[in-house]
DNA sequence: CTTGCACTTGACGTGCACGTCAGGTTATAG
DNA sequence: CTATAACCTGACGTGCACGTCAAGTGCAAG
């Protein structure tokens, strides 16, 4: 499996999968030829990584995770630990407010209007000056939301 | 309620308020001086804001919902209806992954290892290359995630 | 053998969400 | 009244996660 096939697997780009690749978040092997193979095993990781990062984490987050990951088991001075434990609470957090802010999301479509989307009128005033730059709609976006 | 205060009441900057107020998201009040003028009610639309972003969405996301929100209900081609739903969709699928990931890594620290995170040696050796810039580390971010 | 597509590395460009600086004004503390 | 902090409006800079282009190589079909 190549990196074009790979990348269209986890629906990501092949420069996607080969800027990873130069983060040190995977190691691909390569053919005689030079050309970077990937197995099933591979698309999962990638399908993890992508997960990571859609989360909110960065490229050193899973940078740290890899390293987490590659530590020795007696190596207790691994920094990750306690990183990871902050990140649970972080996502535990997270959890409950997409759960709650996907009720409020709900209702709101029923309703058009909640509690916590009142007083338009006030603000959302088309725009005076100008927006910096053109920007990009939810339309013209990926069904992943990168 | 000034724009400092304002500002760390969310967790955010004046620069951010500011950047929020030139996209749209909100309008502020102003002092005769010209001073920009916040409430409680402005505060905890500025958090709903802040959740919309920390969720993946963009400014331009925000501004679509700021723009259903303004829409009169009588609106039916509101085109924000459709994305919305999808958008609950996709929020459903990421609570989803969210809580499978925040299992995986507890088991993880538990483990060290799970079945998620396997095969390490071929993945992640420190580096061959040079990593583009310097990245930064999970440890010298805020503890809103952003 | 040629065509053409997928792949390689390297370098530079891009969009977002701000950060930061410059130069000036307003508000508050002493 | 002065000093200092907080605010204002541009304008330019920054970091991340890639996108895109250039110039060359590998490989399968016709």
């Amino acid at each position: 499996m190549r990196i074009g096939e790979a990348a269209t697997a986890v629906g990501l780009t092949p420069r996607a999968l080969r800027y990873y690749e130069q983060c040190g978040l995977l190691v691909a092997r390569r053919t005689m030829s030079g050309h970077r193979e990937y197995d099933e095993e591979d698309v999962q990781w990638l399908r993890t990584v992508r997960d990571l990062l859609d989360t909110g984490l960065t490229i050193g987050d899973v940078q740290a995770v890899v390293a987490m990951v590659n530590a020795e088991p007696d190596d207790d001075d691994c920094p990750m630990a306690g990183i990871i434990t902050r990140r649970l609470a972080e996502l535990d957090e997270r959890i409950e407010r997409l759960t709650e802010l996907r009720a409020r999301l709900a209702t709101g479509l029923a309703h058009r209007f909640d509690s916590q989307f009142t007083r338009p009128c006030r603000r959302a005033q088309p725009r005076r000056g100008g927006v910096p730059r053109r920007v990009r709609s939810i339309a013209g976006r990926t069904s992943s939301a990168r």
